[in-house]
This record gives structure tokens, C-alpha cells and sequence, in this order.
DNA sequence: AGCGATGTTCGCCG
DNA sequence: TCGGCGAACATCGC
């Protein structure tokens, strides 16, 4: 589920079906998922209150209830949420529960529990806490700042893009199709690339996020031409027909193509 | 049985 | 101090 596009399209249903609803109260089924947070504190964060407006960094998503503080979600691999209206069934390995005061609710499910619930007072002070960087489409990220702060570091392009310090919200699907689209191999050194290839890795990142969110991150609707349905055993590059690479690193796989992706 | 999966964090090593 | 790497977290499916 769980890269920007996706927890975008999670924070737009929020938007849609939880907003203005108010929280009667919470049931925690799972205390895992709230870390060190307990659940009598939570409750006394949200109960009693509407849930005020939506926010999402990177792969971190908020809902401001009342006036403050905001609910902090993260989906890590198997998160996702589901709203259900009175007498619909509880969805599966629903973790945590905000009950409406009309009846409906909100579920937070996650089958394999990496998934986090928290609180915080302002999705910066949650921002600045796990160093994240700017969002990946933050209109205010121009080319020169990502170029700027690309320019500061070392290591491996791939292993940069998905540090959420660098940048906010690529995982590692999308960071391969950002590789493709910007003709560059995941395993090329960001202190090798010159000012105009790091140009080109913000352009591909901006336009292959864009596109996913436009497409409301179904893989079925993405363009010909994209490798992420590729990303398996016997997948061929979508632009030149030749199989695809895979290479290991910091432990998960990058598929590439050597034809269309230069090695810098 | 073993490995891999959309994420993050921590410890160790150079 | 930074980067690379592997493990850990929990669970399922091939």
C-alpha cells in the first residue's frame, strides 16, 4: 500500500468520509500498534471531538481533531484504513477503531502490525522529530533545492531516494520507476551525477509521482512504458524489450535496465 | 522449508 | 560523521 501516492489517496478518503465526523470513542485492539502512546491517552486526546482536517507528509499521514492535537498515522507495509457505516461488518485485522458518534467508523488495519498511531501537537513537530525531509511534491521543493541537497550527500541514487531525510514519500517501487524515467541506474553514485542529472531525477520524480496520484496509484492505470509491472522474475524492460535487472541493496531489490538506465 | 514483500530503526563496521 | 549492511519487527503466500 504504502509509498506517497498511496498514503495520498488514503489521506483524500479521510477527507471525504471522516472529516467533520465526531469521535465518540476509541477501541484499541491491538496496543502494539500505538508504541509507547496507551490507549487511555488516546482516548483522551480525540474522544468528544470532530475530526478537523487532513494533512500527509511524505509517507506520514495527520487528522487534526478539534482543534488540536492531530492523530499521526503510518502504514509501513500492510497498513491501510477503512470507514464503515453502522452494521457493516469489521474489516480484517483492524488494529484500532475511532467510533463515531453517528454510528459509523473509522478502522485502522494492518496484518502484519508495523503500522504506528500516534499524536502529536503539529505534523512539523512529527516532521522535525523523525528528520523528514520536504514532501516529494511539495510545490515549494524547486528543482535547484532537491539539486542542492542531492549535493550534499554520498551513496548509491536509489539508497538516497528512499531516505525519507533527503526527500519525503518515495518507497521502493516508485524509486525504481524514478530511476527509469530519469535514464539513470539506481546504482549510480548521487556524488558522480553533474547539476543537469540531478535535474533530471528531480523531473522523474516530480512527474512519475504526479502521474500516480493522478492515476489514483492503481497500477493498472499507469502508462505503458512504466517498469513497476515489470518488477519480477522474467519481467522485460517496458521501453527496449530486454529482461530486467535485479540487484540487491541494503537488503530489497531494484529492477533496471541496463540498455535505457546509464551507469554514472 | 525457505524466501521475499510497498517501511523504518538500530547496531556494527570501516 | 557518514555510508553500507544485515537484522529485527509480524505475517502471509508462493
Amino acid at each position: 500500500m504504502p509509498e506517497l501516492p498511496d498514503v495520498e489517496m488514503l489521506r483524500r478518503y479521510l477527507e471525504a468520509e471522516a472529516l467533520g465526523r465526531r469521535i465518540a470513542d476509541v477501541e484499541v485492539r491491538d496496543k502494539r500498534t500505538l508504541r509507547e502512546l496507551s490507549p487511555s491517552e488516546l482516548a483522551e486526546a480525540v474522544d468528544g471531538k470532530p475530526m478537523t482536517a487532513t494533512g500527509r507528509r511524505g509517507k506520514w499521514l495527520f487528522a487534526r481533531v478539534g482543534r488540536a492535537p492531530w492523530l499521526v498515522m503510518h502504514m509501513r507495509m500492510t497498513g491501510t484504513l477503512r470507514v464503515t457505516e453502522r452494521g457493516e461488518p469489521l474489516p480484517p485485522f483492524t488494529r484500532v477503531t475511532f467510533h463515531f458518534a453517528d454510528g459509523g467508523a473509522l478502522h485502522f488495519c494492518d496484518q502484519r502490525r508495523f503500522g504506528i498511531i500516534g499524536l502529536t501537537s503539529d505534523p512539523d513537530v512529527l516532521a522535525y522529530t523523525h528528520h523528514l525531509g520536504p514532501d516529494a511534491l511539495d510545490p515549494r521543493l524547486s528543482a535547484s533545492a532537491f539539486g542542492d541537497r542531492l549535493a550534499k550527500r554520498r551513496g548509491s541514487v536509489k539508497t538516497l531516494l528512499l531516505d525519507q531525510s533527503l526527500v519525503a514519500g518515495v518507497g521502493n517501487i516508485y524509486g525504481d520507476e524514478i530511476c527509469l524515467a530519469a535514464g539513470i541506474s539506481p546504482l549510480s553514485r548521487v556524488e558522480d551525477l553533474s547539476a543537469e542529472e540531478r535535474q533530471s531525477l528531480y523531473r522523474a520524480m516530480r512527474s512519475v509521482l504526479t502521474t500516480a496520484v493522478q492515476r489514483m496509484a492503481e497500477g493498472r492505470s499507469f502508462p505503458r512504458g512504466w517498469i513497476i509491472a515489470e518488477r519480477h522474475e522474467g519481467g522485460v524492460c517496458p521501453r527496449c524489450g530486454e529482461p530486467v535487472s535485479r540487484v540487491r541493496l541494503r537488503g530489497r531489490y531494484s529492477y533496471w535496465c541496463p540498455c535505457v538506465q546509464r551507469v554514472v
